[in-house]
DNA sequence: ACATATTTATTAAATACTAAATATTTTGTT
DNA sequence: AACAAAATATTTAGTATTTAATAAATATGT
């Protein structure tokens, strides 16, 4: 049981692992973008970001909704921009760290 | 610029993307443990989880620090559990309501 | 027919695992 | 002290699997 779990958490996860999905993320934030939209602004391809979009909704990170023939996705729990502002943030902390050593050492 | 901090952001969560990476921060939360612990407690092969704490030292997840011969590690950034936690709650979230909509579902 | 988007097929690149080889430190023996 | 053996861990090589990108084909709605 607990061992699925880690397999679940783990496939949420990689939807964090590729810099274009995590663009992706970041400049929808809150608002709903259509396909070509968010095609438009990361400078993807359509049969790439397709394939983004798709991987990213099966793991139940966005939804979508048609209207006519363009599909509007959106992300799907708000919460998941803390964890990305939260994981971001980690980083940053982890640069400024390094940066410190580098001012610092003696060699 | 900001481009690169995708490719730092992906990168660093390329550690949550594997079931026994997500498995190896629970069970050492805010403890030091040695590989062999770790070995143990994850059923790995001792070249397979060194080569997971290698990538994960890489991205500065985990320190280590060697006394004789065994080799302690220890996580880096004690936030790093925060976003572990977080994320894990999404997945619940997420996963209660999936459960409830195959309750409720009509067909 | 056109616009928007997805799917499929192919190929290239990255990731993960096993097994074997290589350190490194401690322990035991003479 | 000197040496071999054991314990702990890492590194390297080889293979298999997964992921990502491009191009071509296929929907679907206007």
């Amino acid at each position: 049981m607990e061992d699925q779990i880690y397999g679940y958490h783990a496939e949420m996860c990689k939807v964090f692992s590729h810099p274009k999905r995590l663009e992706l993320i970041n400049i929808m934030r809150d608002k709903e973008m259509s396909a070509g939209q968010l095609g438009e602004r990361l400078g993807l391809a359509p049969s790439n970001l397709s394939q983004h979009l798709t991987m990213m909704r099966e793991r139940h990170i966005l939804t979508s909704r048609k209207e006519g023939n363009v599909v509007y996705y959106r992300i799907a729990n708000i919460r998941l921009l803390e964890a990305f502002d939260l994981l971001r943030e980690i980083l940053f902390e982890q640069i400024r760290q390094d940066a410190a050593l580098i001012q610092g050492r003696t060699s």
